[in-house]
DNA sequence: TGAATATTTGAACAAATATTCAAGTATTAA
DNA sequence: TTAATACTTGAATATTTGTTCAAATATTCA
């Protein structure tokens, strides 16, 4: 038995036991942290639930987001680079889409988590 | 019919239309970027998916992270803030467990996400 | 009481981030 | 070819963030 220092030793020993069995590597807790971090902004947040009813373009996501033409196309080319969502040019326009169909859950979840957080 | 400067008028309309109704009020995208926010950050997230294995002192949780019992604090104070974990002392131990039971199912969503994202 | 342990706290700092602005590219229309 | 539209880009800025350090608190034990 180790000599730890807590008072619970034995049963805590066993959590921690359980933990470590189920940790991630450092690479995959970076992965994972990478993509709520992407959705943690308020505006890219509406962008990724915006362009879940379908394919818009950046102006458009400007009225849905309040924000000015720039600021979304930076913030685009984030979610791009991180293949969430995908650029098509048409003509003058350039028409964003999901990339990466689990969004749709991970959105949903907070969504779900919302309403359970109001009961409480 | 408005006057957009898109290509693609009709269709991206009805888009924009059901975004428009789907969308949720600032307040509330606000809650969940944070939710998204307090588990996008590694040592976080480990501590409360370490958490999701019963309850553990700080040191263990220090452990886990590799991390010094300050910076681990800091953390615990804004996941306890939020209501993400709880504390309760005993003896010169504070031992800490997940008080909402839902950010379980956000996790798990981010790791089967992650497993998803290696096969593309 | 005083020392040891476990944890918290506040201030200071460096790094990461989101937004703005001004200038750039690409496409279409006149 | 020039002007207008749609979007991108890079630099500058202000803000937020996570970590470190040193000091503080709380509890137990000798």
């Amino acid at each position: 038995m180790k000599n730890l220092p807590c008072e619970h030793k034995e049963e805590h020993e066993k959590h921690l036991q359980k933990a470590k069995e189920n940790l991630l590597s450092s690479t995959e807790v970076e992965k994972i942290c990478k993509i709520f971090h992407l959705l943690a902004d308020p505006n890219r947040f509406k962008i990724v639930q915006t362009l879940l009813q379908g394919e818009l373009c950046v102006y458009h996501l400007c009225e849905i987001c309040q924000s000015n033409v720039s600021a979304v196309s930076h913030q685009l080319r984030l979610l791009k680079d991180n293949h969430i969502v995908k650029a098509r040019k048409f003509g003058k326009n350039v028409e964003y889409s999901i990339a990466d169909a689990h969004v749709k859950e991970i959105i949903e979840m907070g969504i779900r988590h919302l309403s359970c957080a109001d009961k409480e």
